[in-house]
DNA sequence: TCGAAGATTCTA
DNA sequence: AGAATCTTCGAA
């Protein structure tokens, strides 16, 4: 199965207060000072993984959010993992992005530039735009403009 | 060791 | 509008 992201946040470290690396260096927030292109995969509110890409050069906290993504193949076995029929809700938020892909715990620190089974590819296209706008869902950082989007997409996040 | 908070989602 | 649900962190 594949998606096509179209919906992002971005989290830095010690400057984001929204940002889980923001206070302490801990085993959680971890993967964000390592190497770029990890992913960092986090469990919350008891039901939800969130899909975040390690973006910084290691030493340095940084990662960006996957909130939304448009299906583009294997869409049958996302409904499946979704429970639902609706491909408009398949993916159009951090927690069920996830879930339709399948993507958990065990994805945490996976390398997604080389992976085998979760990694991250250009689709080749150029002719979009996006949009930026604050962060949702957080309570803090909300001054900082991190939130990117394509504009336009049918599948962006439903808050 | 305990309590509170959290980058959410679904249901009533 | 509110609950479900559980891991993580920081304080005691």
């Amino acid at each position: 199965m594949a998606a096509r992201i179209v919906e992002t946040e971005a989290y830095t470290g010690s400057r984001d207060p929204g940002s889980h690396a923001y206070s302490n260096r801990t085993p959680r927030n971890e993967v964000m000072f390592e190497a770029p292109g990890r992913a960092y995969v986090y469990f919350c509110y008891g039901n939800h993984f969130l899909l975040n890409i390690v973006t910084e050069k290691e030493g340095t906290a940084g990662a960006v959010l996957i909130r939304a993504a448009e299906p583009v193949s294997g869409i049958k076995t996302m409904m499946k993992l979704r429970r639902t029929g609706e491909i408009k809700k398949l993916t159009n938020g951090p927690g069920k992005l996830t879930a339709a892909l399948a993507v958990d715990k065990k994805f945490n620190r996976a390398d997604m530039v080389g992976g085998m089974e979760l990694y991250v590819a250009s689709s080749g296209e150029k002719k979009f735009r996006v949009t930026k706008g604050p962060r949702i869902g957080i309570k803090k950082g909300l001054d900082l403009y991190r939130r990117f989007c394509v504009k336009g997409s049918g599948f962006l996040s439903a808050k």
